[in-house]
RNA sequence: GGAGGGGUGGCUGAGCGGUCAAAAGCAACGGACUGUAAAUCCGUCGGGUUUCCCUACGCAGGUUCGAAUCCUGCCCCCUCCA
């Protein structure tokens, strides 16, 4: 492929976000002539969005930010099936009150990343049960239906996967790619939307989109995917103890926020600050060249960044204050999670360690407490502590004090009201 | 509709009357080493009022001193035949 002239393409492709495209060279000179809207579609099957979902929510901010308009399609109607090339089970119908939580939720995540509203590079924020859930049935089929063939259909690794591990596929499923590839051609008409990203995994969702929007209304659309995104040990991105790396702050709070991209692998450093921070290539280059401990100066940074993006400034540095303070000088930061405990509480012989460390979070069961102490990760104000430790009134200072568990994870117990 | 195979801990997957809270691997957690990295090594890995008790091998019963293991019924999945 030619190098792309388009800003916008030189940004994504620079930035590896590219992985296949339907026209590259057409796309390129489409984005030099004229503002372009695209759009990726996401599904209200949680009420925030992952880590996961962060490859394309900065490509539709670097859409924006290049002069172009974003779409974020929220998929209402097609939630209602489930996209099958996901896993073997079937998805789980959502409630409509359910679908309403999650795409409020969604809606919350995206505010942050893009500008939304009513001017001409201004994102919006678009539900295709707008337009599914008042088809009808035999007018769908005669005008949409025909253009596929279930031979076609059948080629596509969602149900090609599907038929050959002899999973079932229902009817249901077997039309998302055809209600998908309607989305697109539903945004051309409404919003004059030509292009389409998503991941790789979307690629045929994405072409059948396309092709519709040609063979219907001899539009030309395009389409681009970016790459499944692995860290270094060809893990899936986004997944720790507890489960997704969440955006929203009420799933996962700031502070863990950064911490998750503080402890990105050294060899992920500068494909992540590539991806997921606005940072200029050159700086960018520039952190990714460090070595040794150096490096950690480099995570620091995207940590910052990642953390701006989804929080705000604010939160970022008292993340960074608070992992600074934790870490370094081995205090206790002000944004760690925090158990307060009452003085009816901690009268008398006061609060066992066991309790101590489930209330504060730092473990799941008395039993997993009682594992950390015996192998020594249990501490208290940084001291390892024993099953008999009781925390007591007078023990406690009203700054509080500093619950680790391991060396990682840490909390704060201080008493209610100071 | 008929015949056969199967449903085990977060996942994969052994066990097929007692010594089974259930092998092994993965994941996870703690420790050592480091740089809040990776790799490696060691340990842990259902819960509790912890020499004992509770819950657990699809669900519900039964046989037995004793069942994840045997029997009956039900649910679900797979294969082959129609």
């Amino acid at each position: 492929m030619t190098q792309p002239r388009s800003p916008l393409m030189q940004e994504l492709t620079a930035r590896g976000f590219v992985f296949q495209s339907t026209d590259p060279e057409g796309l390129d000179q489409k984005l030099q002539a004229e503002r372009v809207t695209g759009y990726i579609g996401f599904d209200p099957t949680g009420d925030s969005l992952h880590v996961g979902h962060l490859v394309s929510i900065m490509q539709l901010r670097w859409l924006q930010r290049h002069g172009h308009k974003p779409i974020v399609l929220l998929g209402g109607g097609t939630a209602k099936i489930g996209d099958p090339s996901g896993k073997d089970e079937q998805r789980q119908f959502l409630s409509d009150e359910q679908i309403e939580i999650n795409k409020a939720g969604i809606r919350r995540v995206f505010d942050k990343f893009l500008s939304f509203g009513d001017g001409p590079t201004d994102a919006i924020l678009v539900d295709n049960a707008e337009w599914l859930d008042e088809l009808r049935y035999i007018p769908f089929l005669r005008d949409i239906g025909r253009h596929f063939t279930v031979n076609r259909m059948l080629t596509f690794d969602s149900v090609k996967s599907r038929l050959e591990r002899e999973q079932p596929l229902s009817f249901l499923e077997f039309n998302y790619m055809i209600l998908q590839a309607y989305d697109f051609v539903e945004l051309a008409r409404r919003y004059g939307c030509v292009l389409q990203l998503g991941g790789s995994d979307q690629w045929g969702n994405i072409v059948n989109g396309m092709e519709l929007g040609r063979r219907l209304d001899d539009r030309h659309l395009f389409g681009q995917t970016s790459p499944l995104i692995t860290n270094a040990d060809g893990a899936k991105m986004g997944k720790t103890a507890k489960g997704a790396v969440w955006l929203n702050e009420d799933r996962l709070s700031a502070y863990d926020y950064w911490q998750f991209w503080r402890n990105t692998q050294d060899a992920d450093v500068g494909r992540f600050l590539r991806l997921f921070t606005d940072l200029p290539l050159d700086e960018i280059a520039r952190l990714e060249a460090l070595e040794g401990q150096e490096v950690n100066d480099a995570k620091r940074v995207l940590a910052n960044a990642a953390t701006t993006l989804a929080h705000g400034p604010d939160a970022a540095r008292a993340a960074e204050e608070t992992a600074q303070a934790t870490f370094a000088a081995g205090g206790a930061g002000a944004a760690l999670p925090t158990l307060e405990l009452t003085p009816e509480r901690l009268a008398g012989d006061g609060v066992g360690v066991l309790d101590l460390f489930v209330e504060a979070g730092l473990a799941d069961s008395k039993k997993e407490v009682r594992r950390l102490i015996a192998q020594n990760g249990a501490r208290v104000d940084g001291q390892p502590v024993g099953e008999d430790y009781r925390l007591t009134a007078d023990a406690l200072p009203g700054d509080g004090l500093k619950l680790s568990a391991g060396k990682k994870r840490h909390a704060v117990v201080r008493p209610a009201g100071a």
